[in-house]
DNA sequence: CACTGGCACTCGCAGGTGGTGAGTGCCAAC
DNA sequence: GTTGGCACTCACCACCTGCGAGTGCCAGTG
C-alpha cells in the first residue's frame, strides 16, 4: 500500500525510502499529490486546481482538488508563495515523491551512450573520476560530481619517497584504482635518497595489496618481528609509514570533483543573483559537501536528499542524488549529481545508478 | 612627458605598458582622464562633468570638463552609457590609466601579512600553488590564479613507473619544485614491475636535475653510446619516456588554480546573471584562460590585460593582471588575479608584484 | 581665445495607478 | 461527497508622471 507502483522496479534500483512515513494519505491525497509534483518539475511554476483536474485524468473538479490541496498544505506537503496562487511542493511533498517513484532503467541505447564516454585514453583514477563527473553532468544537465576513493577502503599499489629538500619529503602513494595521492612529510634527520630508496623497497614489499588498516597492522608485526635484526631502517621506515598514512583518512578537498556547475544555473529558481551565489558558495566550500558524502556512506544504496535534509542553509532548493561505487563488495567512493529539488527525479536517478555500477565494474577489472 | 607621475616608481614594479600610444592627449586632458577612470574605480558608476570639476582640484568648470570629455569621447578614451549619463571609461581609458599608472610599493606589514601564509606545513608543490591563489584572492578580493610551473622549464627530481594493469603503467613526475604530474600510459608489451623499477633506477641515474629538453637529449645520446651492451632495457626505457614525455609540455586544465570566483561576483557590475554565467563559463573552460597565460609568459613583467585585450568575448569586461614566477632567472610560472577591468589597480598591481617575487623565492631554496 | 554661467533638452529611475488573469476559499445546491 | 458559482486576493504588466543628474550649445567675459 505504501508503493501503489508495483513492487518489481523496487528491486532494480535500490532507493532509500523513509518507509511508512506517509500512511495517512489517501489514495486520493496521493494521487493529488503525485500530480502536483509532477507537474511543478515540468513547469517549474506554482501549479493550480484547475490545471490538476484537467491533465491528470482524475475525473475530479477543481474545486474538489483545491480542498484536497488544502489538506495537503495543512498538513506540510504543499506551500502556496502567496495567496491566490498556486501550491508548489515543499521539501516533504518531494519527499513523498522519491519515496513513491519507480524510475525505470536506463534503455540500452542510453547505457551504450555512458558507457562509450569511458574509452582506455582516459588516463589514471582522477582522469576517470572527472569524466564520470562530467558525464553525470551532460546526461542529467545538473552538476556531477565524483568523489575519489577513500584511501581506508582501497589497496596499495605502490608507495614511493622522494627527497625534496634537507628534511622534507615527498610521499606517493598509488591505490589500486590507480589513484595518485601525494603529501609533504617533514622528517627530524635528513635522509639520503638511498636511504628513502631503501625505505621504499622494503615498504612495498610489506604492503602492495594490502588496505591502510591492514598494512598499519601488517607493518607493527614485521616491526615487532625483525626488529633486533637491521634496527635502524626498520625505525625509519616505520615513523615515515606513520607520517604518510596519518590523516590520509578524510578526503581531502582535492579529491572532490564538480564539474557542470553551470547547467545548474540555467535552471529558473536560480536566476536571482543571491540564490546563484549561496549556491556556488556551498561548491567552492567543499568542506560542506564532504560532510553529506561521508553521511551517506553509511547508508547503502541509492540516496536522496532533499532541501533541508542536508541540514545546509546553503543547499536550500537543493538535491542530491548520490550513489556508491564498490571494489569488491566494499564501498571505496561517491558519485552523484546536485540539482534543484524541482529536478527530474525519474530521469537522474536511473543515470547515477547505471555510472555508479559502470563505474565500480571498470575499476573492479 | 609620457609618465608624469616621476620614474623612480618604474623601476620597481616592472609593468608592461603601451609606449607612446597616447602622445596626442594634452596635459589637460591626461589629467580628466585619470580623474574620471579613478572616480568610476572608486564609484563603479558614470562619473559627471560637475564630480570632476568639484573632487578633483583642476579648478575648472564642469562646463570645461564637458568640453575636455566630449574630446575624450571622440578619441574612444570614454563613453556614454545612455545620453544625459556620465561617461565611462573604455578598454582605452583604462589602458591610458595603467600605462600612467605608477603604484607604490607595498608596505612592510602587507608584506609581512603575506608572507605569513607560507608556512612550512603547506605540502608539496600544487599544494603552495593552491594556497598562492587564495591568498591573491583574499589580499584582492578578486579572483586569485596560480599556473603550475611548465614541465619543461622545471628540473626532474624523480621519475617512478607503476604498474596498474597489464598494459597500462602509471608514470610519475616530481620536479624540482616539488609538483607531482602523473599520467597513464599504456605499452604494447606487458612489463612486470621488477622490471618497472630497474628502468625507473636507469632512468633516474640519467635524468635527475635536468630539464625536459636537456634529458631527451641526454637519453638519446646514452641510447646510442651503450645501445649495444643492454639492447632490451634501454630499448623499453627509451619507450617508456618517449610516452612519459609526450604531451607533457602543455598546462593541463588541473593545473591552473582559480580560487575566490565568488568575491568577483560581490562586484556591482556581475549583478546581472548573464554577465556572471559568461564569466563562470570562462572559468570552467580553462583552455580560455591557459592560452592567455601562455600568451603572457612571452612577455617580461607584469602583464596587464583589459577587457577586449584578451581577444575574448567571455572576458568582456574583466581584466587579468599577471605575473611570473621564476626559477634561476627563468620563467616557470604564472599567477595574477581576474576582475572587472574596473578594478583598483593600484593596489592589487604591488600585491601581484610581491607574491610573484615572494614565489620565486620560495621555491629557489 | 580659453573659460564660464545659463538654459533647454534628454533620459533613466522611482513611485503611483488601473486593468487583467490566475487562483483561491467558501457556500449553497445536487 | 461532489460540484458550480461567486466574491476576493494578488502578482504582474503597461502606462504615466515628476524628479534629478547630466549633457550640448551658446553667448558673454577677462
Amino acid at each position: 500500500m505504501n508503493e501503489p507502483r508495483g513492487e518489481k522496479g523496487t528491486e532494480r534500483i535500490g532507493i532509500a525510502r523513509s518507509p511508512g512515513a506517509h500512511d495517512h494519505l489517501t489514495e486520493r491525497d496521493r494521487q493529488i499529490l503525485h500530480a502536483v509534483v509532477t507537474d511543478y518539475i515540468a513547469s517549474a511554476e506554482p501549479v493550480g486546481s484547475r490545471t490538476i483536474s484537467r491533465k491528470y485524468g482524475l475525473n475530479l473538479s477543481p474545486a474538489s482538488v483545491r480542498n484536497v490541496m488544502a489538506d495537503l498544505e495543512e498538513a506540510g506537503y504543499l506551500q502556496q508563495p502567496h495567496t491566490s496562487a498556486g501550491r508548489i511542493p515543499t521539501d516533504k511533498g518531494f519527499r513523498f515523491y522519491v519515496d513513491v517513484l519507480e524510475p525505470r532503467p536506463l534503455s540500452k541505447q542510453e547505457q551504450e551512450r555512458i558507457r562509450s564516454r569511458y574509452t582506455t585514453a582516459l588516463g589514471d583514477g582522477m582522469e576517470v573520476l572527472r569524466e564520470t563527473s562530467r558525464l553525470l553532468s551532460a546526461f542529467s544537465s545538473l552538476a556531477g560530481l565524483a568523489v575519489a576513493p577513500r584511501l581506508e577502503a582501497t589497496r596499495f599499489r605502490h608507495i614511493e619517497f622522494v627527497r625534496l629538500r634537507e628534511r622534507d619529503v615527498l610521499v606517493i602513494l598509488v591505490t589500486d584504482t590507480g589513484v595518485v595521492h601525494n603529501k609533504l612529510i617533514h622528517v627530524d634527520e635528513p635522509l639520503t635518497q638511498d636511504r628513502l630508496h631503501e625505505i621504499s623497497n622494503y615498504l612495498n614489499s610489506v604492503i602492495t595489496g594490502l588496505t591502510l588498516r591492514q598494512a598499519r597492522e601488517r607493518l607493527l608485526a614485521e616491526m615487532r618481528a625483525e626488529k633486533a635484526l637491521y634496527d635502524r631502517l626498520y625505525a625509519e621506515a616505520q615513523l615515515l609509514a606513520q607520517r604518510a598514512f596519518e590523516s590520509a583518512e578524510v578526503a581531502s578537498e582535492s579529491e572532490v570533483f564538480i564539474e557542470g556547475k553551470l547547467s545548474i544555473a540555467e535552471q529558473p529558481e536560480f536566476a536571482s543573483v543571491e540564490k546563484m551565489k549561496a549556491l556556488f558558495k556551498a561548491f567552492e566550500e567543499k568542506s560542506l559537501l564532504i560532510k553529506l558524502i561521508d553521511k551517506s556512506m553509511q547508508a547503502p544504496g541509492l540516496q536522496i536528499i532533499i532541501g533541508h535534509e542536508s541540514e545546509a542553509d546553503e543547499m536550500a532548493g537543493c538535491s542530491l542524488i548520490l550513489s556508491h561505487y564498490t571494489v569488491g563488495d566494499e564501498v571505496v567512493g561517491t558519485l552523484g549529481v546536485i540539482g534543484p529539488t524541482r529536478m527530474n527525479y525519474s530521469r537522474v536517478i536511473p543515470i547515477v545508478d547505471y555510472t555508479a555500477r559502470l563505474v565500480s565494474r571498470l575499476l573492479e577489472q
